[in-house]
DNA sequence: GAGAGGCCCGAAAACGTTTTCGTGTTGAAA
DNA sequence: TTTCAACACGAAAACGTTTTCGGGCCTCTC
């Protein structure tokens, strides 16, 4: 089947039903939506017609005259790791079941990436956004294009990498409880010097969950060794920062704030001689198809993106839909739960 | 800074820019886009407020009178893993650049969601479309939303999945030669009983490389032994299988058509007590941080997953914004090119 | 002083909807 | 026969743009 320009059956609009059936445009809109202004003989002519030529109301038409698009904005600082993916996936789940469509921008961890996404999806694109900050943004910790939407009355939902100065709605997840309960099995399974692989303190999550590690630490009555904190500014490069970091310290566990830097610290153990989890254990954050598949498999904290994304929607639509805004803002934490794999089991299992 | 509704400022219209300074509403529209016809005088004034105020003109107004929405469709079947990750990259930096917006839909490989993805945004929010099939519909082998599109006037670019019924552009890769050289490497490093780990053949990519493999073992003389062929239908079960399938068999070197069957496969091999590459060479198919990271690091097909989605939304941006519609439909195929990593290199080094 | 022409600007239509309001016709009640 | 309600439908405005067209006013020229 050629595409063949004489079979072109362009879009149907109300105005050519009209002309169609020699009635008014007013007339077809009210048919189509049962007003009872019109009678059963035209509505059904009406309808008959526009079922068999599948029309269908033009969305862009609708969104001006209703000034709204049912479509909302996420925007996200990258996607080739597998938390962002499920986010989405979760965003997009709700936000189908419930009648929007999923416009995605990807900033790049770019400050004016960011900025640029969010001022062309404000102008009419989007009914509201779920934003997860990108690190730049952080960084420099400038956020005027947050307020200047938010003063336009958009609503907002900060999914995972939040910022406290903005006040909306957010999802976190307990970064902090997840981290400490990671080290906690660390520390109950025989671990007493607990290396710790994060980020530099500005990401928010790596701060939270550095803070967990120290918290399990105390709880534990084990004595802080700041020598066994790595903080990693540049991730794409922090494979050699790890392995010199592990080979040159004596250490019985590994907690890692994603799965990069987990990966990375266990090539490193075993190129350093040491086999895990025998010798050494490691617990991973952010619980993606990497660490399922790895060898040994990671045990993780799962953050549970897709309850985050379905979440964020909700709060969003909601917001979206509510007539009053008298409702205050909220902060919905989302449980992170532990997977345990082969990494921290000392007695090597081979699970499938 | 909390949500004050008496500091809300709603987007700035042209109406309210006209009355504001006492103009009329095309008068302010033409002085914004520097028509000769507005003196100079009258014409900064304009400007002068709008920049202060930051007038952006509506998207949604523009969409309707242009009748067109500067924003692409993708469809997509998954998200998760890698590849499709990698396309979103690809295709979101070309639009972006190039002034579109991206909508993108999951089809979460269900024939049903595809079609009223399809629907939903044919509806006048897209411009066109960029859409990997979904597994069910290929497997249904009914395409008539993608004729009604098409049939509608609207472009379609399809990734990667592609069906040959349908005549628009396409972009895939050489999977067929991926697969063969990916073979032809294991058999130049020795191998002779090559074991391949492949989906069946509805999944048009899958029959390809299995292509792919047949004709590398015809061109070195290998006679082909069907009992070393496994085709897997249900992936996300597909651990269970391949570790039977490899059980079973004496082979020296194992092509997987994705990361997910190679790492099980390597998971396998361990288990009966072989090591790879020492004994067993393997060689994947899609490069994604899981091959990067994995242990040993996986030599694989990089199918420039980024490439195919920026090659997909050039030929669709082309062909929206082409008002002569004569061009041939092209197919264009990006190349692939091996990655050779620890799992092919039998003196095994420590490669970071 | 009158016509011509150029300069600026406004009115209106259009994109495809929905909704309010008005109006003509019909039937029945007075 | 008149009146009034119910009924069925159409006209028009509105959402926020852009663009075509027309017109008023000034200046120049004869």
């Amino acid at each position: 089947m050629n595409f063949d320009p004489l079979i072109m059956k362009p879009k149907l609009t109300l105005k050519q039903i009209a002309r169609e059936l020699d009635v008014s445009v007013s007339t077809v809109s009210k048919a189509l939506r049962d007003s009872p202004e019109i009678s059963d003989e035209t509505r059904q002519k009406i309808q008959a017609f526009a079922k068999l030529y599948n029309y269908k109301p033009n969305n862009i038409a609708l969104s001006l005259k209703n000034r709204r698009t049912r479509t909302i904005g996420l925007v996200l600082p990258e996607i080739v790791h597998d938390f962002f993916a499920t986010v989405i996936t979760g965003v997009e789940e709700v936000a189908n079941k419930r009648g929007y469509n999923v416009l995605i921008c990807l900033s790049n961890n770019s400050f004016d990436r960011e900025v640029m996404n969010m001022e062309m999806l404000a102008n009419g694109s989007t009914d509201g956004f779920i934003l997860s900050v990108a690190k730049e943004t952080q960084q420099k910790g400038d956020y005027h294009h947050l307020e200047e939407v938010i003063s336009q009355g958009m609503p907002v939902v900060m999914v995972d990498r939040v910022v406290n100065e903005i006040i909306c709605d957010k999802v976190i997840i307990d970064d902090s409880d997840g981290a400490r309960d990671a080290v906690q099995h660390l520390i109950d399974n025989g671990c007493r010097r607990i290396a710790i692989i994060t980020t530099v303190d500005y990401i928010s999550v790596g701060k939270l969950r550095t803070e967990g590690y120290l918290r399990a630490l105390r709880g534990n009555d084990i004595e802080l060794d700041e020598d066994l904190i790595l903080k990693i500014e540049d991730v794409d490069n922090s494979h050699e920062a790890i392995s010199q970091f592990l080979g040159a310290r004596k250490i019985d566990g590994v907690f890692a704030v994603n799965e990069q830097f987990a990966t990375s610290a266990v090539k490193a153990l075993l190129n350093k001689g040491l086999s895990v989890p025998e010798d050494v254990l490691v617990f991973s954050f952010s619980d993606g198809e990497l660490s399922r598949r790895f060898i040994p498999s990671l045990s993780t904290v799962n953050q549970h993106g897709a309850d985050m994304g379905a979440k964020a929607a909700e709060l969003l639509i909601d917001r979206i839909e509510k007539t009053v805004t008298d409702e205050e803002y909220q902060t919905a934490i989302v449980k992170t739960s532990l997977v345990e794999r082969e990494s921290t089991q000392k007695r090597k299992k081979a699970t499938v």
